[in-house]
RNA sequence: GUGACUGUAGCUCAGCUGGUAGAGCCCCGGAUUGUGAUUCCGGUGGUCGCGGGUUCGAACCCCGUCAGUCACCCCA
């Protein structure tokens, strides 16, 4: 019988990394918490139009990307490929964003098809922010404060760069792109085969290309910045003074677009180049014109989403993992039973147990690892050593007779000590 | 979707020009009957990713397939 294996590019997070996992969790949370942003959740399927409708019909994501089914009424069904069209969704139906601002932030898998690669998966993981009803710069630059605040919490400052730009209005962005397709068109022949497609499909993309020919060819083409309006380019300014004032470093990358497109007006990425090709780890801009698309009233919007995967990543290759993720126990407690434990009522083991529930009960935050399963003496302790704990507590027939408990410290040259079960208790709660 | 490289014990890997597998770590047990990390001794564990083919004989050669890694692409 063949052995069942995890679907591609779906992981499983094992114990040995889901502690580090939760201290980025919390250490996020706590950041977006503290900027007044409250969770929101929703569901990880949504109707596959919602997605065609805010992402958009001809990007990669739409085309050939999302995990689309139909269910068991017909219905085309998407395993959500971000989270920024189903917040909307979800804002939208509760009336959210009627006469009000919102920051919100969510986290969760998302899915992709796309090949497997380092820091790239099938089912990844984002946290992601979004702020709704707020038409000026100072709400971009309070997302771009947040996360610089964010990286120095988590020691990754050094590691990651801000890049940023302006898309302008969707007006301004079509007539540039007009007159981009216009001039690549020109020199249609030696652009590469990737960014030929593009032209028609997804012209400012061709701008990020990563090839070397490609972009020496742009260098005389027509610049976005050029062509944005005076509203853009104030909103533009506004911004950057913001993070000047703030002490916020970046760059501005006039190449910067991105792959959904419903954004506009800023956008930025937070880059590294720690981890290979994809050193994206936070991206996000300004999508004035998504709400309406959805259904709803005009209402600006900005937000980011980060990669849960890549940070961890980072966070590893930086060796910025606390030492207070490797959580081992602070009391190990050994139940060591005689051959002949006559008496069940009051063996070693549940002697054992119940001491551990009333170190529980008087020291919540206190790790115990009660032994389980019996086994030598020799062997629990070892197990002990093992299990990082810091102290051994020692519950055999003798202990379990005399209603006494030993301490051993594992890690400390202070001296083992038997005591009464009470003094005992009383000693071993003040370790934390 | 394209390309390159890889796939041997739970983990890290060795295995010469083809002769049906090995090390280290881990785990378990022992070295005076209740005291851990060192040392010593012993032990468990693999249809060599899977399926075909070539051959007297395949972990090794060939084809396919699945998976991993990195890059393209895409993006968080």
């Amino acid at each position: 019988m063949s052995k069942i294996q995890a679907i591609r590019g779906m992981n499983d997070l094992l114990p040995d990394n889901s502690s580090l996992w939760q201290y980025l969790e919390s250490t996020v949370a706590q950041c977006l918490q503290s900027y007044g942003y409250r969770e929101i959740r929703f569901p990880l399927l949504e109707k596959t139009e919602l997605f065609k409708r805010s992402i958009g019909e001809v990007t990669d994501i739409v085309e050939k990307e999302m995990y689309t089914f139909d269910d068991r009424n017909g219905e085309s069904l998407t395993l959500r490929p971000e989270g920024t069209a189903s917040c909307v969704r979800a804002c939208e139906e509760h009336g959210l964003l009627y006469n009000q601002t919102q920051r919100l932030w969510y986290s969760g898998p998302m899915f992709r098809y796309e090949r497997p690669q380092k820091g790239r998966l099938r089912q990844f993981h984002q946290i992601g922010v979004e702020a709704f009803g707020m038409q000026g710069p100072d709400i971009d630059a309070e997302l771009l404060l947040m996360t610089a605040r964010l990286w120095k919490a988590l020691g990754i400052s050094d590691a990651v760069t801000l890049e940023i730009n302006s898309l302008g209005t969707a007006e301004s962005r079509a007539i540039y792109k007009e007159a981009l397709v216009t001039f690549l068109s020109g020199v249609k022949d030696q652009l590469d085969e990737d960014s030929q497609r593009r032209l028609s499909t997804n012209p400012l993309r061709i701008l990020d290309s990563k090839n070397p020919n490609t972009q020496s060819l742009l260098i005389d083409a027509p610049k976005l910045e050029e062509y944005l309006d005076e509203d853009s380019h104030q909103h533009f300014e506004s911004l950057r003074a913001i993070l000047d004032c703030a002490g916020v470093a970046y760059h501005i990358n006039t190449r910067l677009v991105r792959g959904l497109d419903y954004y506009g007006y800023t956008v930025f990425e937070w880059v590294t180049d720690k981890l290979g090709a994809q050193g994206t780890v936070c991206a996000g801009g300004r999508y004035n014109g998504l709400v309406e698309q959805l259904g709803g009233k005009p209402t600006p919007g900005v937000g980011f989403a980060m990669g849960v995967e890549r940070l961890i990543l980072l966070l590893q290759t930086l060796d910025k993992v606390p030492a207070s993720v490797h959580q081992s126990p602070d009391i190990y407690i050994l139940a060591v039973s005689g051959k002949a434990s006559a008496d069940n009522t009051k063996s070693v083991e549940a002697y054992a147990l119940s001491i551990a529930e009333k170190l529980r009960e008087r020291c919540p935050q206190l790790r115990c690892h009660s032994h389980c399963g019996g086994g030598s003496f020799k062997s629990q302790m070892k197990k002990a050593d093992k299990s990082g704990a810091g102290i051994a507590l020692v519950i055999g027939e003798d202990e379990a007779i005399s209603e006494k408990l030993t301490i051993k410290y594992l890690r400390s040259d202070q001296p083992q000590q038997t005591l009464p079960t009470a003094a005992a208790l009383d000693q071993l709660v003040n370790v934390k």
